[in-house]
DNA sequence: TAAGATTGATTACTCAATCTTT
DNA sequence: AAAGATTGAGTAATCAATCTTA
């Protein structure tokens, strides 16, 4: 918050800078690798589905749900095509908006959400939050929320 | 850490993970998208050329780079094509060991980067860095630190 | 004319198999 | 054999252009 804007980061700003990519990458790569292996399920199909159930009707317009995981228009458009060929989710038109779409989890999509869910969270714990004591965890709360207010 | 490992994550370990990944999907988006648009160059061959520029004589061997930038070393091997394709990057045998490479930045690599580095340095201050008190950034490094304890 | 979503073309990453040297 | 690195094949993401409805 001192440093002027010329010179090189220091080595507190590097460490804390640095070290998200780095926590971040071996976080999610160790959690999508897993997920693959036990259920089958790349990290992106689980944030798709976790999306889905926690909507209040269980669908999502497509231009939100590419928001809210991070992936462009035609990202989403393309991961929906698979997961609705795999059986997982299923577009239904948009009465209110004839232009628009709703993604919504089939039956098995939420029912493969639901087996990989508690395996994944024991993932997210083991990997990360078990290193982290509740004063860590609030004030990492805190912070991200003022990086990004809109996000959280 | 007290949490048992069955149930829902707490709104506090939920704040805590996923702001993680929302911060980090912002900020680095935001900091290639702005390095392409002034510097044409993507975050990853900043990268590149941040590691040869770091290391005592100019160099690194392929396996240990693409470490380094969290890439496959397969990953690696096409994107050092490409930046030699760009004149910025040249592979040099490795005496000691015919098996391997040495990846060293070229004069234009180097120049192109230090043209850069000012300009991405403000970006992080800018996307993340200035939100963050000093006390703050000593806290993360340490948390980052616990996390991945070989990466840092 | 703009917005929601998709499509076409391109780029870039990964895994598994391979080549070369140890 | 095993390790460093590359290659072939496949997958998945993006941008820009397009289609449809508002």
């Amino acid at each position: 918050m001192d440093a002027v804007s010329g010179d090189l980061l220091s080595p507190r700003e590097l460490l804390a800078f640095r070290g998200m990519l780095a926590v971040h990458t071996e976080v999610t790569h160790a959690l999508d690798a897993e997920l693959r292996l036990e259920h089958d399920m790349p990290i992106a199909t689980y944030d798709v589905l976790l999306n889905l159930t926690n909507s209040p009707d269980g669908s999502m317009r497509m231009g939100e749900l590419a928001d809210r995981v991070f992936f462009s228009r035609s990202g989403l458009t393309r991961l929906i095509d698979r997961l609705e060929g795999a059986g997982l989710v299923v577009r239904i038109p948009c009465a209110e908006d004839r232009r628009g779409w709703w993604a919504q989890a089939t039956d098995e999509g939420r029912e493969r959400f639901e087996a990989a869910r508690p395996f994944h969270r024991r993932g997210i714990r083991a990997h990360f939050l078990s290193k982290l004591s509740d004063a860590d965890q609030d004030l990492l709360g805190e912070i991200w929320r003022r990086v990004v207010p809109t996000a959280m």
